[in-house]
DNA sequence: CGTTATCTTGAACCTTGTCAACACTCGTGG
DNA sequence: CCACGAGTGTTGACAAGGTTCAAGATAACG
């Protein structure tokens, strides 16, 4: 879905003051002098390719990064058992703040299509967090927003049907684009079922099986992995509807 | 020779320099003259009663909370839904770090026993975070930690059984009381079975039933809330054994 | 000492997982 | 350009683990 342009050319758009993300990335509050500094610390990388690992389970820990586009999986394995999918990343998103504390990431990551990410190495953004109080807060904002958005999750996993569960898998996934300025009712899944049913706690057949019956509800409209809201309505009164038993 | 200390005479105990809990708390690594800075900023506040809020799901977000005794549980209440259980706090432990990025707490939190509580008042504590780089940089792992813990959450509710689950979770409790210098092997559960029940995503019914199976099989021995753990190799079998199907 | 909350146990039911078979898609090489 | 094959997605039948409902036992508390 997204272009591959040649780097060269691409390096100067990368700085953050020109990134579109800037409004929902990390330095979303800093000035433009402050913004310089924050931008000095980042390496940029090269885009990895669908599959490919951003950091294995157990690397050393050194930096946290900002998506710039696509999109990533986070897979835990733990003991003998099936992997877990943990989380998914969008752009603007940080990924590896769960590792700050053991200093090794607890779970692989992986990009699910072509992704693009920038480096931020956690010593140095440490450091300026300590010259820049919008910085340092904004790190503990994204750091508490994870830890809300876990608690919803959690709360997903012990209460909610299947059905309940991908109807709020979806509304999500729709409010996400839209703040990213994508459309929120037609877009494109970048990951196969599995990886849903991983995420949601359910047999991919259920999800399948599911999306299925919402197509036959007229609630979307699914093509593979191409997927409209034709009832977003609907959809959101299923994803927050309890069971009022 | 001993210096002449300055102090409330009623608060000499409540001094994170002569807290027990010293060495797993917020105030961890810092050097005795940052520890008094630290320290400065505390606010003691009475003990919480039995059922007793700490703050309610929606107040201001205002501190963040160390538990100095006792123990509390965090609910949140979403939609027209039943509520959902989403923590239990244990001593040292943080209270209320999910609540930084939107200014309210996401869940009333509540005492389960008698319990004490050390109020930081987070401005303070984000400046002060400023001059203490260590302070900030334990502040950065509290919040780490708990977000590695809310996967590892995740992964149980999506994954395990509800042995599994209930096991895992007498695990980490004992795990809990071990580091705080209390018996690994015979505590008392502070909380009902329906809360427990509530944390694991089962119904209380079940939760019932595998005590009672666990006791069965000699892995436990409970009498009412008071638990001893017989067969702790066992009980560490069933928790990490995934579905080897 | 009674009243209420908490806990336990049993039986029926239901959602979802598992197993199995088949359809579809996409990329690769012949 | 087509054929093939692996990966991915769909659908059905069945089994099982867990919930729900119901009732009774125990413990907590004023």
């Amino acid at each position: 879905m997204e272009p591959v342009r040649r780097r060269r050319a691409v390096l100067h758009e990368a700085r953050c003051q020109t990134c579109s993300l800037s409004s929902l990335c990390l330095p979303l509050s800093l000035e433009m002098e402050d913004m310089d500094q924050f931008d000095a610390i980042i390496r940029r990388r090269a885009p990895l390719k669908k599959g490919e690992h951003l950091f294995r389970q157990g690397d050393d820990f050194t930096s946290v990064y900002a998506v710039r586009s696509g999109s990533l999986k986070q897979i835990t394995s733990e003991g003998a058992g099936v992997d877990q999918l943990t989380n998914f990343y969008l752009p603007s998103e940080l990924v590896g703040l769960d590792a700050i504390d053991e200093r090794h990431y607890p779970g692989s990551v992986i990009a699910l299509e072509t992704t693009t990410v920038c480096e931020i190495p956690f010593d140095r953004l440490d450091q300026l967090s300590e010259k820049l109080p919008e910085l340092r807060n904004q790190l503990y904002r994204s750091m508490s927003k994870e830890l809300r958005d876990d608690r919803r999750m959690m709360r997903l996993l012990s209460r909610k049907t299947a059905d309940q569960r991908l109807a709020s898998f979806l509304v999500k996934l729709s409010d996400r684009f839209r703040r990213r300025g994508y459309s929120p009712y037609s877009f494109r899944l970048s990951m196969p079922r599995a990886d849903i049913g991983s995420y949601l706690g359910l047999a991919v057949e259920t999800v399948s099986r599911i999306v299925s019956r919402f197509q036959a509800q007229e609630i979307l409209a699914v093509s593979g992995r191409e997927v409209q809201i034709l009832n977003m309505a609907k959809l959101q009164q299923f994803a927050e509807e309890e069971d009022v038993s």
